[in-house]
DNA sequence: CCTAAAGTAGTGGTTTACCACTAATTTTTA
DNA sequence: TAAAAATTAGTGGTAAACCACTACTTTAGG
């Protein structure tokens, strides 16, 4: 088993510590070390890995981008995404395209060994937490179906961040001020908060501006 | 010049790419690496090292907690902090404490090997980011003093953004409603925004709650 | 093709937020 | 210790948000 590794990671720490933990284990080689998207793209046109761990956050490119290309392009490499972040949104959007592997930045090197290797042999890797999670948000979206604001909601959502009052976002749409009161209504109920307060903060914490 | 050198990083990944990238230089040694608060405050307790490389985001104890403390024992140990974020804030917090450098997460080798060096040598290491920013912010600090909020201020924003009235605030706070009013209206003269929304997301936004 | 959802606009009313002040006491800081 | 800031509480008023409805039109999905 000689299991060929690229690494895409724009934080040259987090890169050489890759490097370092897989170069060094029995079977597996460290044949690139990328730092930026652009970088990964003319690299990857020369050499194919069997995996590819991918960062999500970086700064050129846009990780789902990234990894739907080099999918369509190289569809026998399997890409493991790598993200500071567990949003369960992106852990199934990333899933959905087609990677077969999510890491947390803060997995250890076994994690990290035992993922490369799981993923390697035609598995799916996730962290416990992960795939828990990602079971509990299939039953939650039963009743709760998170995040589906209609695409009028999300200018108004938008615009009351921004501070205005429904007067002006009235007059920004050319709508009735009476049609934004019922969009912010209706938003109110659908990310079930109380006031525009609530509003703001799901709004901010769930990027959904 | 032999410059020892401890690290505290509850990414292992970090952790051993800067254990590896520091020990392979000539005159420096890492004597220890600790993936916690706890860990690090039993482990400097044995063996103190010239400089410390500090993560800001612990699991477990808070970063500039951690640097006082630190401080106040062992005067002569000479901190660097490592943090993912440049908020200001944050980083004129822990230089007031006593840190001599501040280094992103995202620094390359030899930006990390030169912030050591300049460190240990009595310097003070900031990226040039960072120090452009500082100076840029203490010019806009005449006008617009950021983010001094006083303990009620903060009391009340944090209330605001879960949402809570005036007349519920007042209640929790055993306060008279026209005094939380006032509170609210500072708020929103010291941040700059124009209502709520405003108030939640630089909120939510600055991680002030 | 039909139905559910989205989008639009309205009535009428209550509650809360916002604004501009004054004013006293306490705490912090230079 | 004197000045500045914070904390407290108030008056009086305007603007905006919140709530519960009705109702018509348009658009999208099975």
């Amino acid at each position: 088993m000689n299991i060929k590794i690229s690494i895409t990671d724009d934080h040259p720490i987090v890169r050489n510590g890759l490097v370092n933990v897989l170069g060094s284990v029995e079977g597996m080689q460290v044949i690139a070390a990328y730092g930026s998207g652009k970088e990964l793209l003319e690299g990857i046109a020369q050499q194919q890995p069997d995996i590819l761990l991918l960062d999500m956050q970086l700064p050129d490119l846009q990780g789902p981008y990234l990894a739907q290309l080099i999918q369509q392009q190289y569809p026998l490499i399997k890409i493991i995404v790598l993200s500071s972040f567990d949003v369960i949104v992106q852990v199934k959007k990333m899933l959905k395209i087609g990677c077969q592997g999510y890491l947390l930045k803060d997995a250890d090197d076994t994690t990290i060994i035992e993922a490369v290797k799981t993923v390697y042999n035609g598995g799916q890797y996730l962290s416990t937490r992960l795939s828990q999670e990602i079971i509990q948000d299939s039953f939650k979206n039963r009743k709760q179906q998170k995040l589906v604001l209609s695409r009028r909601e999300k200018e108004v959502l938008q615009l009351i961040v921004q501070e205005h009052t429904n007067q002006e976002i009235a007059e920004k749409l050319f709508l009735s001020p009476h049609t934004v009161e019922n969009h912010r209504i209706s938003l109110l109920h659908k990310l079930n908060v109380k006031n525009t307060a609530g509003l703001v903060r799901v709004a901010v914490e769930n990027g959904l501006v």
